[in-house]
DNA sequence: GTCGGTGCAAATGCTTTGCATTGAT
DNA sequence: ATCAATGCAAAGCATTTGCACCGAC
């Protein structure tokens, strides 16, 4: 059910460790790995999945790290320009984070009533989109499917 | 009340449903049809397509109408509940808006270096949508799609 | 030793809210 | 007449930034 074939540097990338990956990238642009910016990271790899700012911080006092808020937003650009996480946005509220870096993207259904979040992956979307990029000569980056619905056991009224 | 007149027939064909539908809404919830509802409701018409709230009030300003910004922002409000527009979240630091009201969604494709937005309609997303709802048991309400890529008049570096 | 990084607190900017006044029904 | 709606300005809140000190290379 896979769309991509992923190129050999990108599956080499994949194989790679998140923190090498990072690590390179500050490297690529001058900047410097230090412990703050490994323990976001890992903060977020132990959380695998949808996560947000204040949530973040909130994992890493749980694992006696202290990293201020600021740093912390910081290391969430920098993971966002590396192509580490992405931003999935619900609500105007706060921002989503989601780490995405050698995964499949996923896709999101939300409940209108009951705010039930239910992650799926469809490949043919990605076929879509590379199909709809192709015709317009973009090239494609990313993609993201969100779905608006009601649950079964959502309240009638 | 001064009922703006619909210069195009286009115009008047969606505003005539539109307000009926935003005025059967507010009916149902106990709440008033106001001219500055009204004022707000024709400037999302007279956009057509997606709008942030800054963009609303120079689009009101510029028919004439006085509203003010709260005024704005709660009308926005109301028209979310009765499903007539929907948020588009592109970034975290302003909600995008589209009247969606008795349209076919369209969807977005962004160019991550230069920022240019094309809009496009794809209704094969609609049918992916419902079989993964029916798949769940979910009843579909509405979705969105947005692709990141990159436009080929973007510069190379 | 050099810069870039960090923490703190203050600033920013979109969005929301309290309150006195206005207006739709 | 009644009670919601409006406008204004102030408040909220997630996120960003200025600055003085700290630490990775």
């Amino acid at each position: 059910m896979s769309a991509t074939q992923p190129t050999s540097s990108e599956m080499r990338q994949q194989m790679a460790p998140l923190c090498s990956v990072f690590r390179r990238y500050l490297k690529s642009k001058g900047l410097k790995y230090t412990t703050e910016r490994a323990d976001v990271l890992d903060a977020i790899i132990a959380r695998d999945g949808l996560f947000e700012a204040e949530e973040l911080l909130l994992e890493l006092r749980k694992r006696g790290h202290r990293v201020s808020k600021a740093t912390s937003y910081r290391t969430i650009s920098l993971l966002l320009e590396a192509g580490i996480i992405v931003q999935a946005l619900f609500d105007s509220k706060q921002a989503h984070y989601q780490l995405i870096y050698g995964k499949e993207p996923r896709d999101h259904m939300v409940c209108m009533k009951t705010g039930t979040l239910v992650e799926f992956h469809s490949p043919e979307l990605t076929a879509v989109r590379n199909r709809i990029c192709r015709e317009l000569g973009w090239t494609p980056v990313g993609h993201r499917f969100q779905i608006y619905a009601v649950s079964p056991n959502a309240p009638k009224t």
